[in-house]
DNA sequence: TAAAAATACTCCATAGGTATTTTAT
DNA sequence: ATAAAATACCTATGGAGTATTTTTA
């Protein structure tokens, strides 16, 4: 394998974690070695690349930009990598992943139709199931890779941040019983049609979580139906007064088209976040490619302004 | 600035020679390291680079593949680097190009638009004048990097060739006097009408010798215009029965349109090369960027076939 | 005072140079 | 016999580690 040149990859991981240990820790290195790095990336784009506030590091306007380079440059050295292998045959050119069904349907597709022109010579498989499953999958090796919604206890297992997720209170655009840009106070709920998921899931447990923070058990909402899928639950929601918490990634589309919409909800709100998962130490050139190209379309820049 | 992987940029220097001993040159180091560089490169990708037919070096298919990610990181460093340029102002981010007539006509405009999409912050001037004139420019530093049609012996520049020009027998595309996809004989130009640049131009020249080893004499053509464009002897030929001889690049649209076509003239070619100029030894990095993206769109890959 | 980054210093591995041998025409 | 690539061996530099100091919250 051909690797880039060091010092990127050393300037990429402290510009992911703003802090310089992780990093270190990340690439097995002593964490001078990531300063030294640094400093001699400085001495040759001339520029400061973090700004030290103290404690605090955050890139500077160069740094952005440094960073966006390497990440090309990773990219390029991953696709060429895994040309490498496909030509003698350690890989099948083929990525399975795993991931629980809002992910695949709502996360997953549109990072497929970039990665697939970037590199067009891979198939991938996508398997839909809840974490455990994903997990057993992992380990029968039956999946590359793993994009849950929790993290479990499992050991043997390393999870990585993905993105942020978030429940938000949904019901139609066109629904009489809100006042459109007003926030709902939370004893309102227990007046309104709810729709939700069934007893049990994984969203489900979440969400009566994040309810009893402001004084509202889930059995004092009035369930009008639940349905197994989020699929269903938004056609239900359009033709109802109902409201019901659905996953902002899963409703991306109706918002823009106005026909559902996000309801305020004071001092409410359930953040979640995506992980992927894989087993401890071993990750696959291709299923670590996937993954840094995901987080890149997801992770905001975070610049420090310039002195 | 941040310079590409050594190794790397051993491999392009060899693979554009194919010739170790004149690549260690280029990059100013002795024959062994290019040996070891591209030997662990070899065992890197795990795969044999160049084919060593005696000695003949030729890319292996792999070769080719390394090649061509190698050229993207190339691009990219340069991409790198001319904004950290920018960023300190050691650099207008303006590139100044000279040509000739045929070449500023139509071959830049094609680089040019693909380079921009590459380099949205450069400017971009282009000046046309003969060769001695882009000499000229560049000794009193107002253009960054020429383009000409031959050598000269000016010893205080440096030439590169660049892309194969050929001259070729044209008329429009409905000649009566010619029969299509049939070849004809040297006598048989005196029998037909020209229209040639005026007397003393480069292009002339080059004719001129041309015609000698087919045993006809420039003068012996019939000339019935002399003009003093390309462009105008272009429209002058889709109107009348006259031939020309024209660079196979200032007539691809006009081949395209089925308005002019080559005759094939026996045992006649006159190839000649464009070359990239700059003075000795000074060559800044946004020309050289040029130079080299220009020189990509422009060279054909040479593989050799796997055993 | 605790946690993280920078410095100082040491040591070893790597990479390139010189000299030479091998190979092929 | 010549020209080019490979090999052998040597040396020096760079880069990473450990230990320590500096900085700031």
């Amino acid at each position: 394998m051909i690797a880039i040149d060091f010092k990127i990859s050393v300037f990429i991981a402290a510009a992911r974690h703003l802090n310089f240990t992780k990093a270190a820790q990340e690439l097995n290195i002593s964490q001078p070695a990531i300063s030294k790095n640094i400093h001699e990336l400085e001495i040759q784009t001339r520029r400061n690349l973090f700004e030290r506030n103290g404690n605090r590091l955050m890139l500077t306007e160069t740094g952005q930009l440094l960073l966006n380079y390497a990440q090309q440059l990773q990219g390029i050295y991953d696709q060429l990598n895994e040309n490498l292998d496909i030509l003698d045959g350690r890989t099948a050119g083929e990525l399975r992943l795993g991931a629980s069904t809002t992910i695949s349907h709502y996360i997953i597709p549109e990072i497929l139709a970039d990665f697939h022109t970037q590199y067009p010579s891979i198939k991938i498989k996508t398997l839909h199931g809840n974490s455990r499953q994903v997990e057993e999958w992992l380990q029968q090796k039956e999946i590359d890779l793993g994009i849950v919604e929790g993290l479990s206890d499992n050991a043997s297992m390393k999870y990585e941040e993905f993105l942020k997720d978030e429940l938000v209170l949904v019901t139609r655009q066109r629904n009489p019983l809100i006042t459109v840009g007003k926030a709902v106070k939370p004893e309102q709920l227990k007046e309104v049609g709810f729709v939700l998921r069934e007893q049990g899931s994984g969203t489900n447990e979440v969400i009566r979580k994040a309810l009893m923070k402001i004084g509202i058990g889930l059995h004092e909402l009035n369930v009008k139906v639940v349905l197994a899928s989020t699929e269903s639950i938004k056609n239900f929601l359009l033709t109802t007064n109902c409201f019901s918490f659905l996953s902002v990634h899963a409703i991306t589309k109706e918002l823009k088209n106005d026909e559902l919409q996000i309801v305020e909800l004071n001092d409410f709100d359930i953040e979640r976040y995506f992980f992927f998962v894989h087993p401890q130490g071993v990750i696959g050139r291709l299923p670590d490619s996937f993954r840094r190209f995901a987080m890149k379309r997801h992770t905001p820049g975070r610049t420090a302004n310039l002195p």
